[in-house]
DNA sequence: ATACCTTTGTTAAAAATATAAACAAGTTTT
DNA sequence: AAAACTTGTTTATATTTTTAACAAAGGTAT
């Protein structure tokens, strides 16, 4: 394995991705692939594909490729998908909800022990088989369970003091859902954005964008 | 204003999170401020505050810095939030639901104006105050709402034939929810992913790297 | 077995993006 | 009126990211 000093943010965004798309060849039975083959499926380079896997190391073999599920389980162990850390959902509105059930957390290297409310109403239903705690809770099921990531899926105005409680309970890292920005508060603690809203407003840029452009 | 020709997706996505910086000043009340405190608040320089913004034109004044509301507006108007898209839900699902009772579309320059689902178990419900349509519905309503987005919020393989289906309805941009890659489908389509599971594993690899940091 | 083809890993070049510095011109403050 | 700010803009620099190029090695075919 090549030396692991700073692999730039864009190149771990992308491992994801390829993850998916070996998934996916493996399942059609796929045994191996070039990184040109690849490229092209993927609207990539063959050239940023061998770079960014060269990153951890050299997968693949001169003539032949990459064998499809070797290079598949390499990048599973390089996103660390098989150390299943344990979570923890803090707010279980709409969003927490669809969050808690969609995702498969354990294909994703998560295990999600424990979802917080403190809406009286929303504590002690059933999520996907767990019942929701009250918020109350949560210093004691720290204590006890150690969890390393928080998500997030509260009102961003509780975001800051939910943040530094967490912290302090040993939470090393936030899916953060709300739109309060949570990075460059803590130094050593990994913080992972989904700005819905940002998302959506760059979409209407591109929209409007282009009907200008045909107007023009 | 400046000319438009070009500006780079990095700008772009750092408009909604000035956005959001000015709202929140905007309601504490502030009248102006300088790109220096702005950047120091947000933790950018003051250099690419300025530079960011001359992209669409000077809405700053020497000696003075921006006034706030000003600025707001202004960016609100270069993303287009007041045009109002029509939006539909491709997908009444836990996460569908979530997004379509979460996000605040009309303050994002869009208007959620039908929500569809294949599920007849699904189909009738009320979401939000609209109740959930059946998919056989789909073409008739675009002929006449002629919505202009479409929110996928359907399993990774329906996505293709539905994206396909719904271009061919008039559709102009996606808010892409499956782990489905929409891009590079098509050509003059704007589209917008939200890769939660992409999103989630780049958690995983950011905790577990800084674990193995801490054990050499 | 030999020659040819493919494809990697790696290095070098290019492009894009971000940062920083500098300054004239205009605004506010004193 | 002078001093202190701050923008818009230009220029330069640094960093990051992407693309191109190619020797070396394995695979394939005859």
């Amino acid at each position: 394995m090549k030396n692991n000093n700073q692999v730039s943010i864009p190149v771990i965004k992308r491992l994801p991705r390829y993850h998916r798309y070996l998934e996916e060849l493996k399942n059609m039975g796929v045994v191996r692939i070039s990184s040109k083959e690849l490229s092209q499926r993927m609207g990539l380079t063959a050239s940023q594909i061998r770079q960014d896997l060269n990153c951890f190391g050299g997968f693949g073999q001169q003539g032949y490729g990459y064998n499809i599920e070797q290079l598949y389980n390499e990048i599973g162990l390089i996103l660390g998908i098989n150390k299943k850390s344990k979570a923890i959902m803090i707010g279980a509105g709409n969003l927490g909800h669809a969050i808690a059930t969609h995702l498969h957390f354990e294909n994703r290297g998560f295990d999600l022990v424990g979802i917080f409310d403190n809406n009286p109403q929303v504590v002690g239903t059933e999520i996907g088989g767990k019942t929701v705690l009250n918020s109350t809770d949560l210093e004691d099921f720290c204590k006890t369970e150690k969890p390393v990531v928080a998500i997030l899926c509260i009102p961003a105005e509780y975001a800051a003091e939910n943040a530094d409680k967490l912290v302090s309970l040993g939470i090393k890292g936030f899916w953060n859902f709300t739109q309060y920005d949570l990075m460059s508060r803590y130094d050593d603690i990994a913080v992972e954005n989904v700005h819905l809203g940002d998302s959506l407003m760059t979409l209407c840029y591109q929209i409007n964008k282009s009907s200008d452009n045909n107007e023009v």
